[in-house]
DNA sequence: CTTTCCTCTGACGTCAACGTCAGGTTTCAG
DNA sequence: CTGAAACCTGACGTTGACGTCAGAGGAAAG
């Protein structure tokens, strides 16, 4: 994590701060996992808005039914996205397994 | 698909064209797949120029051995970016499944 | 009190895959 | 032959999640 991340989730109110009466942020114990979770949730996709929206039934389970449908939607949306990229690897993967059985295993470098 | 991306496409060396004698693209029949291939690359999160250095085992099947080491590691660049994706979906799940848990269809009472 | 490190705010920079606009040229149906 | 539709090149604009820099100030150790 850097500290620009940080400010950045703060300035779209995704992460309130302490202050110290100086100005320093401090963070409670919690502020770790809502971290991780902005971080999981920007990776699959979704918006700083589309966060915010989500924030009141992603921390405290207030689910409102706009709020179901919307989730419902960037779920659904996260699907297909799986599935594309299932079809990019399995791509891939038909070519690592074509030009892999060409060489004998032994003579073929394989990371992991 | 739009112009513009064939254009981009083309500037990025990963579709060649015909031109007319007056300097207008024509496309042959492959460059359908092609372009279809590129898009579900780019979607998967490959550079113009992994994309590019892939090209000839990608269209032609002719793989190197450095080739192959790129092959895996997007590959699996790829496997992990589904699994953070399942991760995130998981977790939207388990809001939905939540929230719709919460009031049976049949149990929803309207307050006067 | 000083030092040294860490933090603050504010603002501009980045990158990639196109979108979009302007002004000119090619194509082909009628 | 002609006119409008489609295409051309070149160039600048867009977007989001930060990176990075400058200058100023707070935080704890000694």
């Amino acid at each position: 994590m850097s500290v620009r991340a940080l400010r950045y989730y703060e300035e779209q109110r995704l992460l309130p701060s302490d202050r110290s009466p100086g100005g320093q942020r401090h963070y409670p114990e919690q502020a770790v996992d809502r971290v991780r979770m902005i971080q999981q949730l920007y990776g699959a996709g979704l918006s700083s808005g589309t966060i915010l929206y989500l924030l009141p039934c992603l921390s405290a389970g207030r689910t409102s039914p706009p709020m179901l449908d919307r989730l419902v939607t960037e779920r659904d949306r996260i699907d297909r996205q799986i599935n594309d990229l299932k079809g990019a690897r399995d791509r891939l993967d038909g070519l690592i397994t074509e030009a892999t059985d060409v060489w004998p295993e032994w003579e073929v470098r394989r990371p992991a």
